[in-house]
DNA sequence: ATGAAAGCGCTAACAT
DNA sequence: ATGTTAGCGCTTTCAT
């Protein structure tokens, strides 16, 4: 394996100038690049950038967590950032959560140790973490890690303003919602209580459904969907994410329930699989590339030491249209 | 940012005694362990995993390569690798190829420059590779990257007989598929020439439909299914990657079309949405954790220097019964 | 058992 | 314009 001294070497130069014509930085005689030219080519040198990352102090990597690639939405959100980070010469490092404990602290670990220049995080913080400690930048996507982490997130006010509105549009007085509980004081739990808000204000009542959230298949929110429909015989409609909506979908076609006539759904995410569905679903959709951008273009300009870093960003959310309500 | 120098002041001994206790390599007294830990805690030490992998020559990063993360296939694919990488202290770096042309060739350059230790592929190789110049390991999923490039594949003949004996079975006369031409020889032709194989044999008749399959959108699925619906109206049967199956459950829906009495619908591959169309998608399915099981184990043991490593690894494929047939 | 010293392969400051 | 040299932070001989 040929190292810039065995380049040197051949060329018969020094090392300093064959690093200087490797990197386009300084004074390089053409005969001198011209001889280097030809030794690369001869010698099929190609520089180690393990050595280029110790000096420099960094390594080119964004880890990138999220709870689990399965889910269309993490995995249309990692495609993205990686694609981001690619026009911004970094390498994306993937992680998922699911499955596996302590994988969070293990990559802050990895930043600590220069193995990752930064983080951008779809999990929620591990408890008890210690941002201190921390000196490489981390932002993250629709989570609370703490007051000087930048978070990207979407409009959830108005998402859930529209998703209310359409409920309320279509007539419906007994709601069925699939939300995550409002406890920890996430952005997203914005939308759900600005669904609720607005759906007392027109005394459409409702009633939440628990399911667990990291239970990810659709067997699985096909039983839940079915169970909770069963008990609340009342319901007109459901609101919940593409993904149970649509295994809502399902059920109400296996059991004769006409939708939207008999049942209305609306979904949350605008997932392709919203156009899968009979009738296609009515969703918000987010803007998955838009919030991937942000997340990215977030951490490079910390990593630039740029200033005025904007600790919040709202990406928009639009109603797509279905036939679901 | 304390480093080990500091760690060895602080304690009052040599760095080489901290590199020693901080490995467990080599004879470390009690007392100097003990006080090297105290320095480690008090200086918050993190040892520089750059300049490790300068030393040992290696990153610890393994380059996963797929089209299209939208792809639930690759999610499914690309999730199980990390963790099964996780598990052998290996981290998964993501690259797409979708809407970036020459992603391989500069991941090769990435071995080389020794960023990373090697590659699994899900892609084809780019055209007038040399693999001469490559010293690092690739593991391919499903192609021929050349006679020195470990496959690990899916049993496509077993699968293939599966999906024809299924048609056969079912009393169709008239298959639609939607499979890729056969021109690349790669191992999943292999699965599209036995189902034509048997399918002959017993005199059925199909007709092969062409798409484009660098297009991943429903939309885009749904229209063409459309498409060729209406150009064939004497096909009673499809046959199709669950992608593309479940928008032919969804156009037969709006159409009026009964599944599987009017027409009958085969998957492959075995996606979870499979589970989610009404009736559910009758499909074969492949074993993606098994596979990239695979992948892993082999890169791995060529890291390690094993010895026979197997150069084609065939995973197991089953039929996973619907109602669409 | 441990400290000193020589690299790992590169970059950049410095002297020429 | 170019060669020499001192690190980047670690691991690992090699004496002791």
């Amino acid at each position: 394996m040929a190292g810039i001294r065995d380049v040197a070497a051949y060329a018969g130069v020094g090392v300093g100038t064959v690093s200087r014509a490797l990197n386009h930085t300084g004074y390089v005689s053409k005969e001198a690049r011209e001889k280097i030219e030809e030794a690369v080519k001869v010698l099929n040198y190609h520089p180690n950038e393990l050595a280029r990352n110790l000096y420099r102090n960094r390594s080119g990597m964004i880890g990138v967590i999220v709870p689990d690639l399965e889910n269309p939405f993490f995995a249309k959100f990692l495609k993205c950032t990686e694609i981001e980070l690619y026009k911004n010469h970094y390498k994306a490092v993937v992680c998922n959560t699911v499955e596996i404990s302590n994988r969070v602290e293990e990559l802050i670990d990895m930043m600590n140790q220069n193995v990752l220049d930064g983080l951008i995080v779809g999990v929620d913080p591990p408890p008890g973490l210690n941002l201190e400690k921390i000196r490489k930048p981390i932002v993250s996507l629709d989570r609370n890690w703490g007051s000087c982490i930048p978070v990207v997130t979407s409009d959830n006010k108005k998402g859930g303003a529209l998703v209310a509105n359409a409920l309320i549009e279509a007539g419906c007085r007994n709601v069925l919602m699939f939300e995550s509980k409002i406890q920890t004081e996430q952005p997203f739990d914005v939308r759900a209580r600005e669904v609720k808000r607005i759906l007392k204000e027109h005394d459409v009542s409702f009633v939440g459904a628990d399911i667990d959230w990291n239970m990810l298949s659709y067997e699985y929110y096909l039983k839940v969907v079915e169970k909770y429909l069963l008990i609340f015989d009342r319901v007109d409609a459901v609101y919940a994410g593409d993904l149970i909506a649509s295994a809502c979908i399902a059920i109400a076609a296996r059991k004769g329930i006409r939708i939207p006539e008999e049942l209305k759904v609306i979904g949350y995410d605008g997932l392709e699989i919203s156009k899968l569905t009979v009738p296609t679903l009515t969703t918000v959709k987010q803007d998955i590339p838009q919030m991937a951008k942000c997340c990215v273009d977030t951490i490079i300009r910390i990593l630039n030491r740029e200033e005025d870093i904007p600790m919040m960003r709202v990406c928009d959310v639009e109603l797509q249209q279905g036939g679901t309500i």
